[in-house]
DNA sequence: TGAGTTATGGACTAATTGGTTCCGAAGCTA
DNA sequence: TAGCTTCGGAACCAATTAGTCCATAACTCA
């Protein structure tokens, strides 16, 4: 028995996850917000707090989004080679870029930023780059040539996708010469051969 | 015939970079930087112009030393093997998260940052990346491992290398537990072997 | 048709941002 | 000593920052 909320909550996050993935946090200022969400001042802050507390929402909708579907692509048994899975992975984010996609991976830019000195937010994007690196060790369970690898050793090659791959990401936000991050995912994808 | 400057452009500049290191470029607000070079705005902003202008000379001023250094590393004779140039410079970064510096690398975080929409910042960043790439793929060239390489192959794991090395110290400022981060740079040495 | 409740939009605030412009005093050279 | 420049420091500026407040609009339910 109230005025409704002429907006749909959920559907304003995934807007200012767009802006907030273009620019990253500290570089989204609010009147970027109010202008990609398409309100007011006070809505927003009646609906979402404060600027942080819209971040963590957004965050936890990129990852239910966009690390949920890398997840996916690594444990997907359609393609029955982990390696290809990965590969895939990799192959994707450079598409992304050839595609006019320069804004890279959010959680990736969060993680290079300022934002990491909040505790909150450090802990949901250190939580998001382990869900991707356990991603990974999934897929190189379903990978011949990394068969014989211990736990240890394959949560270790894992490891080192994930630096790859928020290597390349952060690269690809730097307006890095394309070739580059080409090179880079054919050599992953020698390396995993 | 006129007042000297009562102050080392160069000392100033060095203690700019640690300021700057430290809090990326937007986030160095001039009192961050006023404070730790020990200067006031006026003497500040008539030995610098402005910020922007200030951060490039930093920028110039960390290639000669990190880059220079890393560049050095990679093409030692002292060491034989291009791969344990390799792997020292990633064990090099790994070790000093460890001891404490989770500064990452200027280069890497200025990269992931809004400052990269400057035209001339990001030539300045992609430059010193490409240093290092050439470092890498320099490298290779003495390891025994990776003779077989075309130039272009050998170019391709030198990107990949790049890559790897931003991902790793943009994890390095994100404060990763340290496990994930020398996984991956044990990793590396894995596959190098 | 009210009463109650919440959302909206925009004005407003306080702090901070990078940058400028004074000043008198100090330090150098010719 | 005259002339020049830099010094420290504060005052100042316009723009921008995140965040608050409130009158009003819009809704539900009795």
């Amino acid at each position: 028995m109230a005025r409704p909320r002429s907006f749909d909550t959920d559907v304003a996050i995934d807007k200012a996850m767009q802006v907030f993935w273009t620019h990253g946090y500290e570089g989204a200022s609010l009147p970027d917000l109010l202008d990609g969400m398409g309100l007011t001042r006070g809505s927003l802050y009646k609906a979402f707090t404060d600027k942080k507390t819209l971040f963590l929402k957004v965050l936890a909708h990129y990852e239910e989004l966009a690390v949920n579907a890398g997840v996916a692509l690594l444990t997907d048994p359609a393609i029955p080679s982990g390696a290809d899975r990965i590969l895939t992975m990799f192959t994707n984010s450079y598409k992304a870029v050839t595609d006019g996609d320069q804004r890279g991976c959010l959680l990736c830019t969060a993680a290079a930023g300022p934002s990491m000195y909040d505790d909150e937010i450090a802990a949901v994007v250190t939580q998001g780059l382990s869900a991707l690196r356990d991603g990974f060790s999934h897929a190189l369970l379903a990978s011949p040539q990394h068969e014989g690898l211990s736990d240890a050793d394959r949560h270790a090659v894992a490891d080192m996708l994930l630096a790859q791959y928020v290597g390349l990401r952060t690269m690809a936000r730097a307006r890095i010469p394309d070739e580059m991050l080409h090179n880079s995912v054919r050599s992953v994808g020698l390396m995993l051969a």
